[in-house]
DNA sequence: CTCAAATTAGCACGATCGTTCGTGCTACGA
DNA sequence: TCGTAGCACGAACGATCGTGCTAATTTGAG
C-alpha cells in the first residue's frame, strides 16, 4: 500500500464510520473490537493496528462523530440565516437529523453524555463534556445574537433559555426512539416554536425561513 | 439459619440495594456479577444463587429502583396536595431526590432509558420503558386534574406541558451531573415555574406549597 | 519487475464475562 | 439427636474482552 494515506486511511475512516454508528446504540464501552472486526469482515488485529489502545479508538469515534454532527446539524443551520431565526434553525435542524436517522441509535453527543454522565473522569468523558458544551454554548450565542438584534426581549436570559431549547430536543430524541413515535418531534417542535414566539419582541415576528 | 425467608431475602436485598447504585452510574449492562460480588464480599456463585440468570437480576434491579423512586419521588409528592400544587410538587420532588445522590449516578431510570433507548426489544426494555410511560403518565393526569379544577387554562394540552416540565427535569439531571454544577437545577427550577404560571388560570395562583 | 514500506492476518496471553456443579456449613423440625 | 433444607463458597466451564507479538500479504515507487 501507499506510503501514507491511500487504502489505510480509507479503511480506518470505514471503520470509524461504523464505530460512531454502533457506539450511538450500544454505547461508547458496548463498542467491542471482536463486534467492529466482524462487523467489518476483518480481523480484530488488523483493526486494531489503527489504534494504538482501546481509548484511543474511543476519541477517535468521538471525533468521527462530531465532524457528523457539525455537517449534518450546525452547518446547515448556521446557513439558514442569523438571530433568531438561526437560533430557530439550529433547532430544527436537530430535529431533522434525528428524523433522517444519521445515527442509528438517535444522537450520538445524547446517548454518550448519558453513558459518561456519572462515570469517573477520563479523556473521553472530557472530550463528551466539552463538545456537549460546545453545542450549548452555540445555542446560547445565537441567543444573545438574536438579543443584541433586538429580536429577543431584554428580560430574556440567553442560558435558561438554550437550556429550555435543549432540554426539548434531547427529550425528544429519548422518546423518540424509545417508543418510537414521531410525535415527540412534534411536541419538540412545538415547544420551542412556544419559548421562541414567547420572548420575541414582536409578536408575529418571522420565525421560520421562506418555504 | 431461619427455614425460609430471613437472612436470605435480607441478603437478595442488600444486593439490589447496591445493583441499583451501580447501575446508575455504570448502566444496566456494566453491572456485572463478579463486580458485585466484590463490592459486597460474596462470592460470585452465593451472589448469582439469588438469580437464575443475568436478566432475572436486571429486571429484579429495576424493581428495586422503582420502589425506591415511588417513595423517594411519587409518595411525597402525592402527599403535598392535589392539581397544580401536586403537579409543581412532582416536578420539584423530582429535582430533590437529584439533589439529594438518590442514587449515586442520578436518576436510575433516565440512565436505563438511555441505555436501553435504540437497544433490541426485551423484558429488561420493555419494563425500563413501562416505568417511564408510568412517570409521564403522572404528570400528564395531574395536569389534566389542574384543569378539570380550573387550575389550568382550557387551552393547556396536558401531553405537551408534560413533555416540557418531563424535558427539563431529565436535562437538569444530564447536566448536573456532566459538570457538578447545582445551576442546572435551578433552570429546570425556573423552567417548571414560567410554565406552570404561564398556563395557570390565575396569574398570581398559589404554586409553592406554605413554606 | 523488484523492493521496501504499509497494512492486514494469525495466534496467544491473561483477565473477566455469565453460568454450572459439587461441597460444607448452619439452624430448624422431627 | 438426627435429618433436612437454605444458603454461601471454591473451582471450573467456554466465550469474549483488550492487547501484544510475528508472519503473510498487499501496494506504490523506482
Amino acid at each position: 500500500m501507499p506510503r501514507n494515506t491511500s487504502h489505510g486511511a480509507k479503511t480506518r475512516q470505514a471503520i470509524l464510520a461504523t464505530a460512531a454508528d454502533v457506539a450511538s446504540v450500544d454505547g461508547l464501552d458496548g463498542l467491542t473490537v471482536g463486534r467492529l472486526a466482524g462487523e467489518l469482515s476483518m480481523s480484530k488485529s488488523g483493526l486494531f493496528a489503527h489504534f494504538g489502545s482501546k481509548q484511543d479508538l474511543q476519541l477517535a469515534t468521538v471525533e468521527e462523530a462530531r465532524q457528523r454532527y457539525v455537517r449534518e446539524v450546525i452547518e446547515p443551520a448556521l446557513a439558514a440565516g442569523t438571530g433568531l431565526c438561526r437560533l430557530r434553525a439550529l433547532c430544527e435542524s436537530f430535529l431533522s437529523y434525528i428524523e433522517r436517522g444519521v445515527f442509528p441509535g438517535g444522537c450520538f453527543f445524547a446517548s454518550a453524555m448519558a453513558e459518561f454522565d456519572a462515570k469517573a473522569p477520563g479523556p473521553v468523558r472530557d472530550r463528551i463534556a466539552d463538545c456537549q458544551a460546545q453545542w450549548m454554548d452555540t445555542l446560547e450565542r445565537s441567543a444573545r445574537d438574536a438579543q443584541a438584534a433586538a429580536e429577543l426581549e431584554t428580560s430574556t436570559d440567553p442560558q435558561q433559555l438554550a437550556f429550555e431549547l435543549e432540554a426539548a430536543l434531547l427529550s425528544a430524541n429519548w422518546y423518540y426512539h424509545l417508543y418510537h413515535d414521531p410525535a415527540y418531534l412534534e411536541r419538540a417542535r412545538r415547544a420551542v416554536q412556544d419559548r421562541l414566539a414567547s420572548q420575541a419582541t414582536r409578536p408575529g415576528l418571522r420565525l421560520l425561513p421562506p418555504d
